[in-house]
DNA sequence: CTTAGGG
DNA sequence: CCCTAAG
């Protein structure tokens, strides 16, 4: 995760924040009615089929080992029946043996706006050993006819509805999910399905989801569209130079008039959550009255040059210093644990994923519909994905030797039961980088262009902010709405809790997962819960079952456990956005206007409704392009700067040094004058 | 809050 | 880009 040093810029690689590092703190940001909000329709439905699984599991799962079915191991498969659309969603096992599939299609098509919809095909039901993987390469024709359809905008809205239409409907033929053994992996894989549930409770569920899917979905997106639109008409300065000045005007100058205070809560207000005032108060504005002083002893005064940071139209003022995330949103994916920091028994433990618990897609196959992807005013561009498979997050699992076949599924299905109560988020990864602002368009991710599209990722999380709310919590383990754990393992086994939600271990009271390594790498999570209700006593003999979320250990050691303070808020690392040339340009042309020690008036001037752009950043970015300026151009990296800038850069560097300088030495020589002034009277 | 500078 | 001391 950690960038390579760049040394040989004599910067010491300073310039390394140039690559997002991990996170520091964390932030919640998703509201709990992110949470409530059916955000885990699909989920659920999974988890209600997992729980009449749970039920019927002893005749059922168990009976497929009695029969001496051993090809579930890896292979077992379920997908829809859809030669009975009025059970909806009903769930049948196949025997895939090479060609399990499981069905899980994403794929936006997006009419009107640039996200519409996802569908989602539900038959997340198979997992393999090693790596658990949802594929939908094979194109088995058994298998994905069903279709409810997920909607998770960027917003948050996350509906299921299930696809009336036919299975044409659905952009990708290969909608089966694929069980994969990948044997390379030491672990020994095995894979559950859902098996025969003809009558599977999840019809229900699913009948219910459709309803609030679209609704929810559109008004959300409608919600969220408004409010850019709300801030283009007050921010954007698109092809408006005049905006831009009178904007401006409004503002303090550089010059820091008595109201500048004011004009800087004003400011405030309009950056921030007031936009709708704010077109009023531009009508106020009074032109920018000139400079006072700067016109005499500054040389680049005259040139007028604005950058128009809206000009693109891609609402970067929404990012408004978004730097709340989800935690199981930063998590990077490649920064999962290794199984060997968790499992306590390796040779016993069955470790599901190596590759961590992020549920990677794989090969996502995207494709564009619109040629003009990158064109100004893409609004009726579509960008669709189709996605080939998903890894499911990452399980770690202790089980006897002598525990049957059959446990070993009912506690796998307990452990993905619980993942999935927990909810999930979707991560969307861009060559291997997470895209963790959820404001940015596709066009501005560079997921509009077809060259871009085979670079994108997605990613299903555990959510791990549980909320206190959530049936999980409130119902099944109510008590750990009152329990304040920062301690890695419970103290006392005898008093079961849920962690958050997803993390529930089955354990055996006295067997509590305890491992040291996993209290040295603070698995505070690693709560145990009450098994009292499982059926089977069996699994009194099962050590624990730790479905492990996808978590780094920088994450794992900040995150609190306690569910209140799981609100463990993120600052998120803002995303990196390099300067433009034309940035570069305004940049230089108020340096040259106001010098290189008034950051907050050249942010003013140049970069007043680029609220992504702190003095900060342009101070620094000063820095650099300096720094810039002075290395040979082959040592310069990025999208190239102008020469000409460069020289101005240096130009102007070297004269507000020597200006700085003279002015202290003026100051000096005033105080001195002013010394003897005073002790000549 | 700004500035300046290190990381 | 982050962080923070200092003003």
């Amino acid at each position: 995760m950690v960038m390579k040093k760049r040394l040989d810029n004599g910067f010491n690689g300073f310039l390394d924040w140039t690559v997002p590092r991990g996170p520091r703190s964390f932030r919640r940001v998703h509201s709990k009615k992110d949470f409530e909000d059916g955000q885990i329709c699909a989920i659920e439905l999974l988890a209600s089929l997992a729980g009449k699984l749970l039920q019927d599991g002893e005749s059922t799962a168990c009976s497929n080992t009695s029969d001496g079915d051993h090809s579930v191991i890896g292979t077992n498969v379920v997908k829809e029946d859809k030669s009975n659309p009025e059970k909806g969603f009903k769930m049948k096992c196949c025997d895939g043996g090479s060609s399990q599939s499981c069905d899980l299609a994403i794929e936006t098509t997006d009419q009107k706006q640039n996200l519409k919809k996802l569908q989602y095909v539900d038959n997340i039901t198979v997992f393999d050993c090693t790596s658990v993987v949802i594929n939908s390469n094979s194109s088995d024709e058994a298998c994905g006819d069903v279709k409810p359809v997920v909607c998770k905008t960027e917003f948050g809205d996350y509906c299921t509805k299930p696809e009336e239409g036919s299975p044409d409907s659905l952009e990708s033929t290969d909608t089966g999910v694929k069980i994969i053994n990948e044997e390379q992996h030491e672990t020994k894989g095995f894979g559950i399905g859902f098996p025969n549930m003809a009558d599977s409770h999840g019809s229900k569920d699913l009948k219910k989801s459709p309803t609030m899917a679209n609704s929810s979905f559109k008004t959300g997106f409608r919600s969220s569209f408004s409010r850019y639109r709300n801030y283009f008409k007050l921010a954007s300065r698109d092809e408006d130079e005049k905006f831009r000045s009178n904007k401006s005007s409004f503002h303090p100058n550089s010059f820091r008039p008595p109201s500048r205070i004011a004009g800087r809560r004003i400011r405030k207000l309009l950056n921030s959550k007031h936009w709708k005032a704010a077109p009023k108060l531009k009508d106020c504005e009074v032109p920018r009255s000139g400079s006072i002083d700067n016109e005499t002893r500054n040389p680049f005064r005259k040139r007028k040059l604005y950058f128009n940071s809206e000009r693109r139209f891609q609402g970067d003022g929404l990012y408004k210093r978004r730097r709340l995330f989800d935690r199981s949103s930063v998590v990077n994916s490649d920064e999962g644990m290794s199984s060997e920091s968790v499992s306590n028994s390796p040779e016993k433990s069955i470790h599901i994923d190596k590759s961590g618990l992020a549920a990677v897609l794989h090969g996502a196959s995207v494709t564009t519909s619109s040629a003009q992807q990158a064109s100004f005013h893409s609004k009726d561009s579509h960008v669709k994905f189709s996605i080939r498979s998903f890894k499911v997050p990452e399980l770690f699992i202790d089980v006897p030797e002598n525990a049957t076949v059959g446990l070993l599924k009912k506690i796998v299905l307990e452990a993905v039961t619980a993942i999935l109560k927990g909810g999930l988020h979707v991560g969307v990864l861009v060559h291997g980088k997470k895209v963790r602002d959820d404001n940015r368009t596709l066009l501005q991710t560079g997921l509009s262009c077809k060259d871009n599209l085979d670079t994108v990722g997605f990613t299903l999380e555990p959510n791990l902010v549980h909320n206190s709310t959530s049936p999980l919590c409130s119902e099944d383990h109510p008590q750990m709405l009152a329990c304040d754990i920062t301690e890695l393992v419970p103290s006392s086994p005898v008093n079961p809790v849920s962690s958050s939600g997803i993390l529930d271990v089955v354990a055996l009271p006295n067997t509590t997962l305890t491992n040291s390594k996993i209290q040295d790498e603070n698995k505070h999570e690693l709560i145990t819960t009450s098994i009292d209700n499982l059926p089977d006593n069996s699994l009194q003999d099962c050590k624990a079952l730790v479905p492990v979320p996808e978590m780094t250990m920088e994450a794992l050691a900040v995150v609190p456990l306690n569910p209140k303070s799981k609100r463990s808020e993120v600052v998120q690392r803002r995303t990196r956005r390099p300067f433009s040339v034309s940035e570069v340009e305004a940049l230089v042309q108020a340096v040259e206007e106001l010098g290189t020690g008034r950051w907050r008036d050249v942010k003013f001037r140049a970069f007043e409704n680029a609220d992504h752009r702190t003095y900060v950043d342009l101070k620094d970015k000063w820095k650099t392009l300096v720094h810039t300026a002075r290395i040979s151009p082959q040592q310069r990296r990025g999208e190239p700067v102008p020469q000409e800038l460069l020289d101005r850069v240096l130009a102007a560097h070297a004269y507000w040094s020597q200006h700085q300088a003279k002015q202290h030495s003026k100051h000096h020589q005033a105080g001195v004058v002013k010394a003897i002034e005073g002790s000549s009277c």
